[in-house]
DNA sequence: CCTAGATAACTGGTAATACCAGTTGACAGA
DNA sequence: TCTGTCAACTGGTATTACCAGTTATCTAGG
């Protein structure tokens, strides 16, 4: 079973060169990491619950018997991977667990790559491809009402031509799609891959936006997979989300030629 | 294309109820985050390289006009994150942006829902089999080379009896097969999972090791997969793969139950 | 009595300072 | 040349203080 303790040694013994001899590099524990671990014990045993508040840091400070530096360095640390929401002046309160602050962080690293986008939309299909597989096994009346009404909201949104609106819906439809799929690593990933996009747009890439006379086309796809759903096929659903990501890919590639050329022409 | 405007709006407009007025919350700029911002700029653009010193605290703090808690705090994050690399006493020291000491603090929320586990590893199916998908397109002689010595590695390995160096042989023989994927994210996220495995085992769960009768076993279909991409025959070495991976869950599954009974009987 | 506005007691954000412990490198003695 | 010591770093922690924003209370005015 040497394929599990692989995992074991991974990163124990590739960093360091002395692996042959047993010893280990000693790292000193550090006060912040200290209080980090009780912080998220106590989440993982239900001694805090999502919404609550927790204490000032003052007291905090006191309770821990460490100094008010000590602790502060730890709530930034759960601020940043999105396991608290602090409100100067207000308090601090524990939230579900989101990734989204720390990928903020990261999000300029990454697409200073080449051609990340390109991946991150690839990688977008590959998740909820694999969300529609699962999503046969396990799929109830209460996933198809959430799937149906992010649609109801996407045909009022093309409607009321409220493109907004219609962006909200159509990412609450694929979350339900995931949510269906009643796998959280899934779900997890979903999130990280929703906030890359957000920074990708934010920063002024793929701004392939406004021109929604494909509005009315992405709706009948969307319903398309709804109506497979409701008619349990789930085959059939899967290829439709296939197909519908496909198309979204390359209408991006379509934008993304034509936003490069002239930039060259530029140079 | 409604499709993209989707993830601007998404932690825009999700998080508050007036997103029908237009006006967002307003959240104070902390001076960490300015720091941070400064500090990922400079590694985008190439001011800061691997491997390089970043001057001390106090040095910092004059530079940014800040004072030292403010300092600490950004390089708290940026230690989180995986970015540097402090060491007390010595210095801080830039490094390959690593996800693993932010896994470090989440695995424990993580591992606490059921059948955590399970996700984990089909999910490794996932992106290592589209690895295995995306491998035709692009293989080198230097992927196949990689992939050899590792098998190579993990044949001396199997020979000296050595559970452990043969691990190290088979994470470097998946490792190489990602790497030959040539897909930046793929990678990353097989970073997490493998960080999130080593997690695990060091938690007490999934202790499938030590029962090596299977090594060799395991040798035969790694070696079975590099064959198979020496003859640049990618479906036999993408389904060979899909096989192999499929066995190491049962395995897993196997174990889970085998220690799960004596658990219970236990009450 | 009720409400509007001021006030006081919070909260987190930042700063300045000091001291400790570990690392490093140079220097002096063997 | 080697070795041990020591001084000058480094980051880790603690203490204290003050500022700005929030919140709740209380008071003065209606």
């Amino acid at each position: 079973m040497i394929a599990f303790q692989v995992f074991f040694w991974y990163t124990e013994t590739m960093p360091d060169k002395n692996h042959t001899t047993g010893f280990k590099p000693i790292a000193p524990r550090k006060i912040y990491q200290s209080i980090l671990e009780q912080f998220v014990n106590m989440v993982c045993d239900g001694s805090l619950k999502t919404g609550e508040k927790i204490p000032s840091e003052r007291e905090l400070a006191e309770s821990f018997q460490v100094s008010r530096p000590s602790v502060r360095e730890a709530l930034r640390v759960l601020e940043i991977i999105g396991l608290i929401d602090i409100q100067p002046g207000g308090g601090a309160y524990l939230k579900e667990l989101s990734i989204s602050p720390f990928i903020s962080v990261i999000a300029p690293l990454l697409f200073s790559r080449d051609s990340f986008d390109l991946e991150l939309l690839e990688f977008r299909e590959l998740i909820e491809i694999r969300a529609m597989e699962l999503i046969g096994e396990r799929f109830t009346e209460a996933d198809l009402d959430a799937i149906g009404s992010s649609l109801k909201e996407m045909g009022k949104a093309l409607e009321g031509n409220d493109p907004e609106a219609g962006a909200v819906a159509d990412i609450a439809f694929h979350r339900s799609l995931l949510l269906a799929s009643k796998s959280y690593i899934l779900q997890k990933v979903l999130e990280v891959v929703v906030s890359l996009f957000e920074h990708a747009i934010r920063g002024g890439r793929s701004l392939v936006l406004q021109e929604h006379e494909d509005a009315r086309q992405l709706y009948e796809e969307h319903k398309g997979i709804y109506e497979a759903l409701e008619r349990r096929d789930f085959n059939l659903a899967r290829s439709l989300v296939q197909a519908h990501l496909t198309m979204v890919r390359g209408l991006y590639a379509r934008t993304v030629t034509a936003k490069e050329i002239p930039a060259e022409s530029a140079l």
